[in-house]
RNA sequence: GGUGGGGUUCCCGAGUGGUCAAAGGGAACAGACUGUAAAUCUGUCGGCAAAGCCUUCGGAGGUUCAAAUCCUCCCCCCACCA
């Protein structure tokens, strides 16, 4: 069996780690224990946090025992490393309600059975913190001097912004957690992203200090997209994984349209697919990279979604865009459709009409702005002149044109379409 | 607390009385080419059933035929000094 650390390097989770052979050493033994940290900014975790989240989910695979720690207590601090803005402070209430939204996320990927894998708060220890003693016990480790140069707080001692006191501490608290699951949970792990670098060590510094003994960390690289972009950003904001949020088709779209050089990466990433295979599919070239597509959407639906809705987004996909099927011998592990089966539309963004509304005629314009492909009437009149609008495929002419029940299909619907990849149904109420 | 510099449309940023729905860049959207990819070229990019009208330049008032631009008060940010 591969060590933990080698499974992490093939796969690209590594940014860096600290003591090098001695923590190779650590990771060969049995049973270790390992914390992430996760901020409960909002109720849904997204695309950004699945590296974290499927870094916790290799080390349970591998029979060790994952620490998801939610910062209910940090999160009432706000952590300004790599931040360009001060954080927004968020009320007890608030924390606590994410923090229920955040388990039920990573309880998809983390089997939290049975002490299989813990999920713990901060807030449980850091809320009931006295400042004097704190100082004196924690705070006399620590040195400015060296705080001050920490790549974490540079940007912001840099910037016109500044840096407040509140924002100062967070470093403390952080190795402070690290502290407490090592002498509670006698965990001596901790990842997290290469922003989190310096809280991650002053925590190992502290542990060192205070207990004399060693513990270990690992950074994961940022990732971007090969545009540069931060991964699950969109002009609509963040690709979440709450399907309130991120609809399992949004989702899925998302990783549908992953640039062909990220294809390989994002599989190593966001999927458990095997290694070997996922170094198969670097050899595809044009439309054959199409494929992979499919597969890395469908498997990183599956994971967050579960199969059912990353079939029906699967499906919804074909019908809209034309399905291709994907070979046999293309990633052989994954479980992915291999055949084209009945079309589903169901997960297609869509809305109902009563049939009156179309008796009436509405027109094109007017209901390309209702169901929210265009964002005004008048991005929709624009969307029109430009020939970017379609109604059953074919391309409206007029921003006037009429649409009517003359329009439905056999099917009795409607497909609306704004560019090449925005579709929109149309139903009738019954 | 003092002095100085600022707050402009999604973001950056020009604009210091009419020619301003406001330069330029980025992002975004559409078209062409394609593979639901990238790159490139072209166009669009406040709202409105729209050749017109309405609302925007931190907020509230005022001057003027006319204000993002001038005046008054207020709010916020930054720098230096204390």
């Amino acid at each position: 069996m591969s060590n933990l650390i080698d499974i992490f390097y093939e796969r690209g989770f590594i940014e860096q780690t600290t003591h090098g052979d001695e923590l190779k050493e650590y990771l060969d033994q049995d049973n270790i224990t390992c914390y992430i940290g996760f901020d409960p900014t909002a109720s849904s975790l997204h695309v950004g946090s699945l590296v974290p989240i499927m870094s916790l989910a290799h080390i349970q695979k591998l029979g060790h025992r994952p620490i998801a720690l939610v910062g209910g207590g940090t999160g009432l601090v706000g952590d300004p490393s790599g931040k360009t803005e001060t954080r927004q402070i968020l009320t007890p209430e608030v924390v606590e309600e994410n923090a229920i939204g955040i388990k039920k996320q990573l309880s998809r990927f983390i089997d939290f059975s049975e002490g299989k894998a813990l999920l713990l708060n901060n807030a449980d220890w850091l809320t009931k913190l006295k400042y004097i003693p704190f100082l004196r016990d924690i705070g006399r480790h620590f040195s400015v001097n060296r705080m001050i140069k920490a790549e974490s707080y540079k940007m912001r001692l840099e910037s016109e912004e500044g840096l407040n006191f509140i924002e100062f501490n967070y470093m403390l608290l952080q190795a402070y957690d690290f502290l407490q699951l090592f002498k509670n949970y006698g965990c001596r792990l901790q990842m997290g992203g290469s922003d989190q670098w310096g809280n991650i060590v002053s925590g190992i510094e502290l542990v060192r200090k205070m207990c004399h003994e060693t513990v270990f960390g690992i950074t994961f690289p940022l990732i971007t997209t090969s545009s540069g972009a931060k991964m699950g950003k969109t002009v609509k904001g963040a690709v979440w994984l709450d399907s309130e949020r991120t609809s399992p088709y949004e989702y899925y779209q998302y990783w549908i349209n992953t640039d062909d050089k990220d294809v390989a990466r994002f599989m190593a990433l966001y999927t458990f697919l095997p290694i070997d295979e996922i170094r198969e599919i670097e050899k595809l070239e044009n439309a054959d990279l199409n494929m992979a597509k499919t597969v890395l959407a469908f498997e990183a639906t599956q994971l967050v979604h579960g199969r059912e809705e990353a079939s029906k987004a699967y499906h919804a996909a074909a019908s809209m865009f034309g399905g291709c099927a994907v070979s046999e011998n293309i990633l052989p592990s994954s479980s992915v459709h291999r055949d084209m089966l009945d079309v589903d539309d169901v997960s297609v963004p869509h809305s109902f009409f009563v049939i009156d509304q179309l008796r009436e005629g509405i027109p094109a314009f007017k209901i390309f702005h209702t169901v929210g492909l265009a964002s005004s009437g008048g991005a929709a009149r624009r969307l029109i002149e430009q020939g970017g609008a379609y109604i059953n495929a074919k391309r409206i002419q007029s921003f006037e044109q009429q649409i009517t029940e003359k329009d439905l299909d056999d099917n009795g619907t409607i497909v609306l379409r704004s560019g090449k990849k925005r579709f929109h149904i149309i139903k009738i109420k019954k």
